[in-house]
DNA sequence: AGCCATAATTAATGTAGGTTAATTTTAAAT
DNA sequence: ATTTAAAATTAACCTACATTAATTATGGCT
């Protein structure tokens, strides 16, 4: 199943009323330029949910930034099978651009939930780039937040109780999901829409399915949290950041000031 | 003790003939602007080893590029004051860019040997990129490389056995120091110098010192690697890359073809 | 050459989290 | 509404790695 076979359609967005655009590559880019920056945006492509968007390994030539619903890059162990989620993707995420030498993508990407993407040509982008160094250190500045990102994690997985990375991987999504998704969080009762399975939270943080459930189960015995239906819901933040060490600071990481 | 202890000293190499250039931000740029770049550089830093170069949260107008020796990026858990160790330093590699909103750096740096930096200003790096779009592009494909680094870290940590994950960083750490340090590779041997304690490479790993050594000893026992005297001698490498399932590849992940 | 701190090594014992597998709940599909 | 697949839950048992602590080796320093 290859992203070409996803039916594209023409784009029912203009890029100036993109509602994701200031969480994306393009939120500082002036008005003017946006026109100039859409004739560039090929299309826009649906996905349904749980579907490979490419595979490691795979040549393309677009980069995608995401413009609604969840995904996820991955990579797989050969010698085992098993998966390592390496980042979440949320409206406004950027992905594709990293390649090896050949020009292949270096991890997988999938969807969670229904996704649409907006496609640029990889070789305009570059261009862009060139063209606007505005946007290259915006660039810069999303590869360091996700490099923060990437860090934390593997200050989870490598020095970090099992509690401790689940309360953590919670928080992060809790909060990345207020910041870049309209209609996702219930100020009410301080809940967010939230896809992933416990297999997936798992992925992520390097446990298996069944003592994932065991520590959500007594995140929950304690009053912290309610995560079941698709949805989390943050009962004692305070407490729970605790646990998890969590400083909403590394999400506003920045290259150079 | 505070970088601004260490000695400095005026540059003693001409940029334009610096031996880690090309291995640098630098590489790509063209004679005459090296020039201009120099007048940018302030001075070096001389740092013995097992010193921090900066600490989590510290404030610093410079950026630094790892002229020699071999440093490393780590992050302290407070809850348990574990060290992870996020990416090792060697010769051309630049550290200091991360930052969070308020402009302090968002891990910590330390040296393992004695270290030579070349100190840039920040201000003047961000000036430099947006006058240089090769340079912009240059950075982003650096990042692309530390973060392709970071995600199989992140992999071998949380989805792969100890043995693999020691493996992988062994043979990570030898192809990135035969590439970027001279006279550090024997070939007569299929050596390398080799400054991690057992302990380093635990906090790389997410091990303990002393299981690292049952692995360590485990695979001299195989016969694949001699590690010991500060140098790492790789003996069957085929074997070894294949339990680490180590792809040199990921050491050219680039931004943008 | 001898001193001292650091690192490597080894062994005995403990535990966080894995594995397997069965049961129940939820949600998607018809 | 019924069927079916996926996800969550629970329990019993297991293992890879942690912890602690003691011993030996190494290397920097005078």
């Amino acid at each position: 199943m290859n992203i070409n076979s996803f039916r594209t359609r023409p784009p029912p967005t203009d890029c100036s009323q993109c509602p994701v655009r200031e969480k994306s590559l393009f939120s500082d880019v002036t008005k003017p330029r946006l026109d100039w920056i859409q004739n560039y945006r090929k299309n826009q492509l649906s996905i349904p949910p749980k579907t490979d968007i490419f595979q490691e390994g795979e040549k393309h030539d677009f980069i995608y930034t995401l413009f609604s619903g969840w995904g996820f890059l991955y990579k797989t162990v050969r010698n085992n099978g098993k998966r390592q989620i390496l980042r979440f993707l949320l409206p406004g995420d950027l992905i594709g651009y990293q390649t090896i030498s050949s020009g292949a993508v270096s991890h997988s990407a999938a969807t969670l939930t229904d996704v649409t993407l907006c496609a640029f040509p990889r070789t305009h982008l570059k261009e862009m780039l060139i063209q606007n160094p505005e946007l290259a250190l915006r660039l810069m500045t999303i590869e360091s937040r996700d490099m923060s990102l990437c860090q934390s994690h593997l200050m989870a997985t490598g020095r970090k109780t099992a509690k401790e990375s689940i309360a953590f991987i919670l928080l992060e999504l809790f909060y990345r999901s207020k910041s870049q998704i309209k209609h996702s969080f219930n100020p009410s009762d301080n809940s967010i829409v939230f896809p992933l399975s416990q297999e997936d939270i798992g992925d992520t943080v390097g446990l298996t399915n069944v003592h994932v459930n065991r520590v959500i189960k007594n995140l929950m015995d304690e009053g912290l949290i309610i995560c079941n239906k698709k949805r989390l819901t943050i009962i004692n933040e305070e407490a729970l950041s605790k646990i998890a060490e969590f400083d909403p600071e590394i999400l506003n990481v920045q290259a150079l000031i």
